[in-house]
DNA sequence: GAAACAACTTAGCCCGTGCTAAGTTTCGAG
DNA sequence: CTCGAAACTTAGCACGGGCTAAGTTGTTTC
């Protein structure tokens, strides 16, 4: 959860230079109040800072989270592409996927997508 | 968390004969209480059936989940073994990620396992 | 058969994640 | 400057999934 939402703020940061609330209202399509709950949780978990009626921001923390969940969806996204699964499937699973998959489960991905599969003993 | 359950009740079943909540609770290292509620909850939505102080059994819907949830779960295990993940991990990777895993992801990985890599287009 | 122990239930609590409904703040037109 | 719409908050509710504490049922053992 956490993930998806400084992902998700990140995201809007760079395309419009901020992030509203109702961004993220539209992104996961949940109301106002459930927006306003879950990042009144991720303020007191010092992922982002936020005053009423004001932008969000991520703090140091947030940043790093953002920046790591980022790249893992993307590397999962890749590498379901990579093993022939669809556009539309790769997107969706790896939405679930990668918040389940270890630093050492993402360099065997890498490592797949570079040298191919390991031998099979 | 239904699959896993139904999972783990098939389980019990195969190896004892019958499954008790005792076995559920040391499976997943909760408490009595949240087992009994759990079960509750699968009872009301059809997939076990049980009676106070009795063994639990799993309904044809149950035993159906319980079979695709761990087919699902094997293959994703032996996959990430397949790419080069320990043991460890693999199994500990596979817990999560089975849960996000549709069908056509889950035919790209057996195809994968048999056919290698698909072509890099 | 009574006592002790294991298995189980039930009540009552907490938190996360969702909602609706109602009110408040902000902001752009007019 | 005012008003309406959009953005946002707050209160109150529900459910899942976790807990502790306390009581109940079942079983073994003496
Ligand atoms: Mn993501
Ligand atoms: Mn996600
Ligand atoms: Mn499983
Ligand atoms: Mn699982």
């Amino acid at each position: 959860m956490a993930e998806d939402y400084v992902e998700a703020i990140a995201e809007a940061i760079s395309e419009n230079g901020i992030c509203r609330a109702v961004d993220l209202v539209r992104h996961f399509d949940v109301t106002h109040a459930t927006v306003s709950n879950t990042i009144s949780r991720l303020q007191r978990d010092g992922l982002v800072v936020t005053e009423p009626y004001q932008p969000i921001t991520l703090t140091a923390k947030g940043k790093r989270m953002a920046t790591k969940a980022r790249n893992r969806h993307e590397v999962v996204r890749t590498f379901l592409l990579r093993i022939g699964v669809s556009e539309t499937t790769a997107t969706e699973d790896s939405e679930g996927i990668e918040h389940h998959v270890s630093d050492e489960t993402l360099r065997a991905m890498k490592r797949v997508m570079k040298d191919g599969i390991p031998a099979s003993d």
